[in-house]
DNA sequence: GCTGTTGACCAACGCATTTTGATCAATCAA
DNA sequence: TTGATTGATCAAAATGCGTTGGTCAACAGC
């Protein structure tokens, strides 16, 4: 059974459900902070918990949307749990973008009345 | 007094106040749905509510927010107000993206005990 | 003018998401 | 084995967001 979509799912392009929850994972604004944090390099959970202020439950809320959705990954090394971006994932996301705006400019042909 | 960010605003990069709200704009479903038939070209309101199969009044909240947001612009021509993408947004919020992934692969240092 | 149409706006409601505080499992050191 | 630390999980409360139905302004045609 497979939790979360693997890197090699989204390499290329975006499914717009897959999308979708991406997208909902990065509407909140703690979520964002820690995708900064983490867009220097991995961290532990302790270390985040200390650089983004937040209570350890709800740090641990949001990686968990945040993993869930694929933009994170994490290993365990002795008591530190380390999380790290998924980069694969942000790039299709990013495909996702750029699909949109490809025929975005054509014009609407005009409403008959 | 501006509302919206402007394109040119945005052209570049993206400040991450900016970021925050177009991700929050791009969280719903429909709202994912409006800018995915936009992406084909512009059109009217009326196309948009058949298209979409969405009530008169949840359709202008979701276009509302997607224009504040600066995704969307709008013109009048008649009765018709007609809704396209903007381009170089969703271009910004590529580059916020891409941002992340520049330096994210970076192992921890490990915890010291 | 009057009427029909388009589309924005508003407030009340209801649902989904977040926050909080507590508990629990796993790991490590003493 | 005991106690301390890390971090996940849970239920309850709080918050935020979307939906709904109604109203209103602008425009076009009669």
């Amino acid at each position: 059974m497979q939790l979360q979509p693997t890197a090699s799912d989204v390499a290329e392009s975006l499914h717009d459900e897959q999308a979708s929850l991406l997208l909902k994972a990065l509407a909140d604004p703690h979520r964002q902070r820690i995708l900064l944090c983490l867009g220097t390099g991995e961290r532990c959970v302790c270390e985040l918990t200390g650089a983004l202020n937040l209570a350890q439950s709800k740090l641990s809320f949001h990686l968990r949307v945040l993993k869930e959705a694929g933009l994170l990954a994490d290993r365990q090394s002795g008591r530190w749990i380390y999380y790290r971006l998924q980069p694969e994932v942000i790039q299709a996301l990013q495909n996702w973008l750029g699909n949109l705006r490809l025929h975005c400019s054509k014009e609407a042909t005009p409403c008959p009345d």
